[in-house]
DNA sequence: ATTACTAAAACTCGAGTAA
DNA sequence: TTTACTCGAGTTTTAGTAA
């Protein structure tokens, strides 16, 4: 499904004019420069001894000072020693070079929200069928998101290591189903995400009430079942994307 | 032997520290962590293979094995090889180490707008006070910085390096103070940056028009060559603060 | 085609120490 | 006090291969 894409190795190649620093030392290298942003390096000078960033990044000074000594030869760092106080600051390459690692990142948890999980088909107890059989939850559907579900939900059960991901999804805002009342009792609201099941579209609910536990629910226009051919304990493959 | 199911169980010896990986080893790491990410083994299962990540993190397929392995075996990755296509994903114990990376060098770049520059006094021709001294100037600024500058700028001329880091004021968002039309001619914009000049309490300008060049000029509420004793050529350390 | 082992080469480490 | 060199020891690399 996906492959691994070219060239995006963080620092790729800026003039390399001395010594070529290996891909493995550059990596600590940004290390210490993140840790010399850390104490203000970034924004102006600061007095620091090797032995002060050895401790901060757990080496001997003599390690440190062969960091210190790589960043200056790069022109990531600019260092003085006036007199027994030696100073140091990032240079805007110094602080170019940690920002593509931040952007980098960055792009990583602020892009846009997905997830793919799988899991397998398990029966309900009906409570779905039930559920949205409930002219209150009923009504609200078609406008929402766009259809009226098939009167019956796909329960999967997911693993620990799928929980966790999925743990994700209660920080997401999807599409809003209000509670009510009706027949003396309360229905709580829920929130309904984006969902492709199997390739097939849907959504998943989440109740308000309840705590994301092992199986998670999905409606969808058509029975999933029959249309995917799934019975207990077939395999699925979820996607969700946050609206 | 084993089914994609079971081989993206982490591991059932979770419990295990194991070995402590080197400060070293783990920032290469972390490095391939997030390269796999890019690639979207975060939010779903790519495929992948050795080699391919040897190539986007500049290794041998040995070296990028040994890494796989070794991630594998902290928990911070899921591998499950199926016939010739070896899939892999992040667990959410990787995601969290990423996202503590993510979140230190966030502190660094969307912390509060900070900057320490340093330069040396140099006599400016005298359009400062000619400015200041325009009434649709003077009026502006008692109510927006607080207070009516002694009416001359104080002139700092900036080295290469320092220029750099200043060039990101240009970013920032300071205080307005508006162009105007008077005497037949048009007086443009410029923005109030609070800064502290040698210690003391003042504002840089910058105008709208000028690109930031080598001179930067502060305006404060006192002479402030005659409060620091400065002459040219004095050296003068500026911090400023993005309001 | 893979993954991943072995072993020799290449690095990097910290101790000692000069400046 | 510093920084930063040399050198022996320990790690990590890649090449060659096994599975």
């Amino acid at each position: 499904m996906h492959g691994l894409a070219d060239g995006m190795i963080p620092s790729s190649d800026s003039p390399a004019p001395a010594k070529s620093p290996t891909n493995r030392s550059r990596s600590e290298e940004l290390r210490v420069l993140r840790a010399l942003a850390v104490a203000g390096a970034d924004r102006g000078t600061i007095e620091v001894t090797s032995r002060e960033v050895g401790r901060q990044i757990g080496m001997s000074q003599q390690a440190a000072d062969r960091r210190l000594l790589a960043l200056e030869r790069a022109g990531d760092i600019a260092r003085t020693v006036h007199g027994r106080r030696p100073r140091l600051s990032l240079t805007a390459q110094g602080i170019d070079a940690l920002r593509a690692e931040y952007q980098s990142l960055r792009r990583i948890f602020e892009g846009p929200s997905r997830l793919e999980l799988h899991g397998i088909v398990v029966s309900g107890l009906g409570e779905g069928r039930y559920y949205l059989s409930q002219p209150g939850y009923a009504e609200q559907f078609p406008s929402r998101i766009g259809y009226a579900p098939f009167p019956g939900t796909l329960n999967v059960r997911l693993d620990g290591e799928m929980r966790r991901r999925a743990a994700m999804v209660k920080q997401w805002t999807g599409i809003r189903i209000d509670g009510f009342q009706a027949s003396g009792r309360t229905f709580g609201g829920a929130m309904c995400i984006p969902a492709k099941i199997g390739g097939s579209p849907g959504h998943l609910i989440r109740p308000d009430r309840t705590h994301y536990e092992d199986v998670v629910e999905f409606v969808a226009p058509v029975s999933l079942r029959e249309k995917l051919k799934l019975i207990d304990a077939s395999p699925v493959d979820i996607e969700l994307e946050e609206p």
